[in-house]
RNA sequence: GGCGGGUUGGCGGAGAGGUUACGCAGCGGAUUGCAAAUCCGUGAAGACCGGUUCGAUUCCGGUACCCGCCUCCA
């Protein structure tokens, strides 16, 4: 069997996987709040432990394994969200206008991730299902003595439980030294964390013993993994930014309900995501969302080879150019794969990506299948690392080639409402040459290349070719 | 201030204690009116300072710089 290693952030090493039950190994990452469209930087931990759920399925079979990715539905930002739109004059009552909020956002995540080729979980639970469980849990930490209730908030009790800070290398004396703490007067540390808040009548709420009210923020994660896993599971994934607070509070409540378990076995972090060399964020203008990419033409195949570029564990940089150049080595791969019958999936292959998730090594492997023409291992390969379906190309990287006499086009399939436009140009083009206009004809080939279409020649044809660059039809119309 | 990550050739980006990463770009050649594409060939690296070693870009320590987290942002 396929040793697979990964890097425990926990321990801060490569650590061979021994699943607690090879027949249901399981895997949790946290998933969005479903207030907005996903941003790139959301979409990398989802591409890169996808390849984690697919590699696991490969090892250890696809009916033994389980992945939880949660949405979170509950929170202060979705209600704010809802009550502009209610201030807007939207129709409806509050909770509604929520409810219609989270199922169009899930829905929008849902479609962007698909086009990234990421595989549905096995389950994705919603944080407003498991009200219950959370409740139920929060009740358990105060038998126990980890939790308390103060002036309608229940409160976790930092100091309850030794390990705190374990996961993120700190200690709670020196994060209060760093001060940057919310001091409430109810708090008994100021680390202590909310477990339950109360809700006024305008917000959403369940009743509780502690009166109607709302989950804190990292209680969803406890109960939910709980809830679908089990108190131990294998592997438990995120952004490297939520290290602290939110996984370390995870860890908190779920080992101080159950002090028998371990929790999670392993814990892995994806590093950030940056955009041309610098964090993505809505004041420096750099912030877009996958559907913003996808609009603006970058395929989610390419989109998803991109990230799988760089090593998870290292920050990654987002650039046009990349996402350029690897349109252009992808669409060559794709291309070759789709002449293969079947697919195969080599050893070598398998054993990069058990490395830690090596999927920039793998991308060498790929690589030199595609060199060698090992055509049924490139198609495997692609399709393992969700760049492919099923042996199928892809429209963005077909092409059809159109053949008028001694002219030939070669275009997208997409484009072939504007075949006799391009084949005027490529005749003006011949004409020029024909009568030795060099200069004439080549400021229409720069102009040409401008709207998206090369010119060249080959031995038997006067050739137009519009699928390495971006179709512009504007353009395109003012040649004619 | 505390914690964590990074620093590889023009750019992107891996593995491995000693043998070519690879891709893109570049350069030379074939081809072309010039190009493009393709094919053949080719130069180029390991932030800095120490240490371990027969030998380190790869291990260890330090320095510098960059980035992130500590503000319910993956």
């Amino acid at each position: 069997m396929t040793e697979i290693r990964l890097t425990n952030s926990k321990t801060h090493r490569k650590e061979v996987l021994q699943p607690l039950d090879p027949a249901n190994v399981r895997m949790y990452l946290c998933g969005p709040t479903v207030y907005d469209r996903a941003h790139l930087g959301n979409a990398r931990p989802v591409v890169v432990f996808d390849v984690l759920y697919r590699l696991l399925r490969h090892v250890y079979g696809p009916e033994h394994v389980t992945y939880v990715r949660n949405f979170t539905d509950v929170d202060d930002k979705i209600n704010a969200a809802a009550l502009a739109r209610k201030e807007a004059g939207a129709a409806g009552t509050l909770e509604a206008l929520i409810r219609e909020r989270t199922e169009e956002t899930i829905g929008w995540y849902h479609a962007d991730m698909d086009a990234l080729g990421a595989l549905r979980p096995t389950h994705e639970p919603r944080a407003t299902e498991y009200i219950g469980q959370m409740v139920a849990m929060i009740e358990g930490l105060i038998a126990r003595g980890h939790a308390y209730a103060a002036e309608g908030h229940v409160l976790f009790d930092v100091r309850s439980y030794p390990d705190y800070g374990a996961l993120s290398g700190r200690s709670v004396d020196d994060m209060i030294a760093g001060a940057r703490v919310e001091v409430a007067p109810y708090k008994r540390d100021p680390m202590d964390f909310v477990l339950w808040k109360p809700s006024s009548d305008d917000l959403p709420g369940w009743e509780s013993p502690w009166g109607r009210g709302r989950p804190g923020w990292h209680i969803e994660c406890s109960a939910m993994s709980d809830a679908l896993l089990g108190p131990s599971f294998d592997i438990h994934a995120g952004g490297i930014d939520l290290q602290f607070p939110h996984h370390e509070n995870e860890i908190a409540q779920s080992m101080c309900v159950h002090p028998e378990a371990e929790f999670a076995k392993v814990w892995m972090h994806n590093e950030m995501l940056q955009v041309e060399g610098k964090k993505m964020s809505k004041s420096l203008g750099n912030f877009f969302t996958v559907r913003d990419l996808l609009d603006k033409g970058v395929p989610g195949e390419v989109i998803r080879f991109v990230l799988l570029g760089t090593h998870y564990s290292k920050p990654m940089d987002w650039t046009a150019e990349k996402a350029e150049e690897d349109e252009a080595q992808l669409r060559r791969w794709l291309r070759a794969a789709s002449n293969a019958k079947r697919s195969a999936i080599t050893d070598d292959l398998i054993a990069t990506i058990a490395n830690d998730l090596n999927t920039a090594g793998a991308r060498e492997i790929v690589n030199q299948q595609f060199q060698a023409l090992e055509l049924e291992n490139l198609r495997g390969s692609l399709e393992f690392l969700g760049l492919m379906r099923e042996g199928i190309l892809p429209e963005w990287a077909d092409s059809i080639r159109e053949v008028y006499e001694l002219n030939a086009i070669v275009c997208q399939p997409r484009h072939r409402e504007y075949l006799p436009a391009i084949l005027k140009i490529l005749e003006r083009w011949k004409e020029h040459r024909l009568r030795k206009e060099f200069r004439l004809a080549d400021e229409l080939k720069a102009a040409a290349l401008e709207a998206g279409v090369e010119l060249r020649v080959t031995p038997q044809y006067a050739e137009a070719d519009t699928t390495s660059h971006r179709l512009n039809p504007a353009k395109l119309e003012a040649l004619k």
